[in-house]
DNA sequence: GCGAGAATTGATATACTGTATCAGGATTCG
DNA sequence: CGAATCCTGATACAGTATATCAATTCTCGC
């Protein structure tokens, strides 16, 4: 992540939130960058634990919950409930409200890879899920499956049990 | 849920693990039972509940934890990981192997829907998935939406501040 | 600038979800 | 029967998240 890139990213959230009339405290500020600049999702505690890293700064994880909630209301996070992780969403600094996410999570390490389905397949999803009475489907679309590094680990396993 | 069908699922999982030489002890068959007289998905810890609720009975949630999993790695039941809860799968007493069910996920009250997508939908996110490395895609999909009832209440907010 | 009221943060407690570990009991099979 | 294995009980603990209330900070009208 560039240094400018990041200032960029946290100016566009500063006025977002200006424009409307949401506060961008420096706790805010703090947590968001942290997101931003780290490349894989992270844990509430991890994010407390990477504001504190540097010095005698005290941020409690409760608060970073309360920022959390905060940052997903303002569209600039998501929560990937499967891993019970953050990540940030990458269109921050867009004008357009395309956040059109979704990411596979493999259901054995917890990795996260993002990835983007066409406006076909996620319309299939809303269209199924609209017949059942669930309206405004979240457009952060979680898939749980395995990555290729367990799947790998899982087939040395049954060779060792087969040989 | 009729007694004679619950009987047949029990059986029909109880003939299951004989063939795959999987114990079926009465633990297991009790929240087995559990989850299928069961007409939403619960919580280890509401299993746990209700398998208590019927008197002296003690069974401890650790235990319901252990055979939860070993209830999924003989798909009997799935794990809904946004809600943090169990349900049935509802082939137990099918011989073929097609549990390809959908789950709607209320993100506000965690209520649970089953929906059946097309084979073509679901085709297309394993395909995505392939492309990222993603391997074997859990075919229990699980997607964050918003329930009427949310929405309807959600609805009311928003008139109540405007007002 | 000042003060009332609102929003934010700090701090503590607590609930919920899940894993680790080890001892004791039950089952299976020779 | 007896050894090995599987299952269960029991306790401890880690991780995730919410509730609550006091203290602080900010905003906005005066």
């Amino acid at each position: 992540m560039d240094v400018i890139d990041l200032e960029n990213i946290i100016a566009a959230a500063e006025q977002k939130c200006r424009q409307r009339g949401v506060r961008f405290t420096n706790r805010r500020k703090q947590v968001l960058s942290v997101m931003i600049e780290a490349d894989v999702a992270l844990s509430a505690y991890e994010i407390a634990e990477r504001c504190n890293a540097g010095g005698e700064n005290n941020m409690p994880a409760m608060s970073v919950y309360r920022i959390l909630d905060l940052l997903q209301e303002q569209r600039f996070i998501h929560k990937l409930e499967i891993a019970n992780k953050y990540v940030c969403c990458s269109h921050i600094s867009c004008s357009h409200d395309h956040n059109k996410s979704q990411f596979l999570i493999c259901g054995s390490c917890r990795h996260v890879e993002e990835i983007n389905l066409s406006e076909d397949a996620v319309q299939i999803l809303q269209t199924a899920a609209s017949a059942a009475g669930f309206s405004t489907i979240s457009p952060q679309l979680e898939i749980k499956g395995q990555c290729k590094q367990c799947r790998q680990i899982e087939k040395r396993k049954t060779q060792a049990v087969t040989a």
